[in-house]
DNA sequence: CGAAAGGTTGAATCGATTCAATAAACGTGG
DNA sequence: CCACGTTTATTGAATCGATTCAACCTTTCG
């Protein structure tokens, strides 16, 4: 039975039931492996043998494209699945940015667990739906967002993913570059961009000069600035019945 | 068993054995609907009960966020097919551009026909393999491509995607808003940048006035500028370790 | 026809980039 | 442990590409 849910690289999902420890089962005889900071996990057009599970630590997920730009398409922490194939091939190159325990599992495996296991299906389907829905949310952040909207939108899903809710310190793994080539902008706006929303009271630091631990001081302003309009802006209420509903 | 695979829209896949017949087998019973220019097939939000199969015509798949700016993530033609859950729900909108013709048919049924037909998973793989690296590309055009490589990238896909091998005509059959609402530009920027490709005698107008008819007049040049290096730029053998981290 | 929608073009503006200089943190070896 | 070079980050000034605002033109269609 073919399988094909290791098309693309899956976000720890949104908290759901079991299916961490349902996957979990799937890597929990896979014996360990460390990387380095900076060492790579697998390149883009590598054969995609293998699905890997972050065990520890931050990698990036990025594609080098012609000039030598780099573009980061994602970034991967504990408990997300990495295996992205096309055509049995990597669409991107994945790499350490810190000290990361993965466990790897070939894909034959993989296959045939997803085949065989009922239960399985639902849980990888829900990471590629996630997968689907950042990829989604990233081409709107990078169509029509400003640099500080990119940065707040960046900070904001990051607190949620990994934190406990209702903290408010990040510690970020990655360098300015990584979030610049992250968010499709240079370092030098990131700096300037993390600066202006120190001035203006929404983020401050834990440690002065020790820049990559921020502390949120008001989330909700953080928040506002995404540009998702979360909030409720008054749109004219013949809007809704503007839209012609479905047919047929 | 429940299944995955109607997570994303997915696109007509590069040519494959028999893919299409075999997709089509699922639609074949099933009544055409016609779609008016304008009209939307179904919306953001809205329960996602039916996977759909474009017969004919075209489509645009786009998110609104706040402020009313749009975004298009992506055009749907004949063969493709579009059926987009996350948690059940539609994560963008899809309307007509053109007089359109879809057939629909319910989630469960969809589900059912992929979980029975072994036959029919690798297809669907493919087209789910399709779209992510349609939204990896499109994450690399939005990150650090220009207008122009921007347009040029647009035009060689569409080139590739709807005409036979050889043939160098384009008839648009969006407008140059829905264009620049894809690529993450305006319309005037979008105007300018054909203008610019016509003065370069890279592409002209089968009708002077007419600008939706576009005959590519240098398909080379044209790839030349789409910035993904597709040409071999001599690079010295250990070009990873050699090529400067340069910013964006 | 005349209005509306879509498209082009020009001029001014703005946000982000680029170039450049400085500063702070890190890691290595003495 | 400190010195010193390397990496990473910040900040300023000039520049550039795309946007915005505005005018005008073309095609479409009631």
């Amino acid at each position: 039975m073919a399988n094909p849910y290791n098309t693309v690289h899956t976000h720890k999902p949104t908290p759901h039931a079991n299916g961490a420890s349902c996957l979990d089962r799937l890597f929990v005889k896979q014996p360990v492996e460390h990387l380095a900071s900076g060492q790579s996990l697998f390149f883009e057009g590598d054969d995609a043998k293998h699905v890997f599970q972050v065990v520890e630590g931050t990698l990036r997920v990025f594609r080098i494209i012609s000039g030598g730009r780099r573009v980061i398409t994602g970034f991967l922490d504990a408990g997300d699945i990495v295996g992205v194939s096309l055509r049995g091939r990597y669409l991107y190159s994945a790499e350490a940015i810190t000290p990361s325990v993965v466990k790897r599992l070939a894909r034959r495996q993989f296959d045939a667990a997803v085949a065989s296991d009922e239960g399985l299906r639902p849980v990888i389907f829900a990471r590629v739906c996630d997968e689907m829905a950042a990829a989604q949310d990233q081409m709107v952040l990078l169509s029509s967002k400003s640099a500080e909207e990119r940065l707040c939108t960046f900070l904001v899903k990051y607190l949620r993913r990994n934190t406990v809710p209702g903290c408010t310190i990040i510690e970020l793994p990655m360098t300015r570059l990584d979030i610049a080539d992250y968010l499709g902008l240079t370092i030098e706006t990131v700096s300037r961009t993390v600066t202006k929303l120190a001035n203006k009271g929404i983020l401050g630091f834990e440690n002065p000069g020790l820049r990559h631990t921020i502390r949120i001081e008001r989330p909700g302003m953080l928040a506002q600035l995404t540009g998702d309009g979360d909030d409720h802006e008054d749109l004219p209420g013949d809007l809704l019945a503007l839209r012609e509903p479905r047919r047929h």
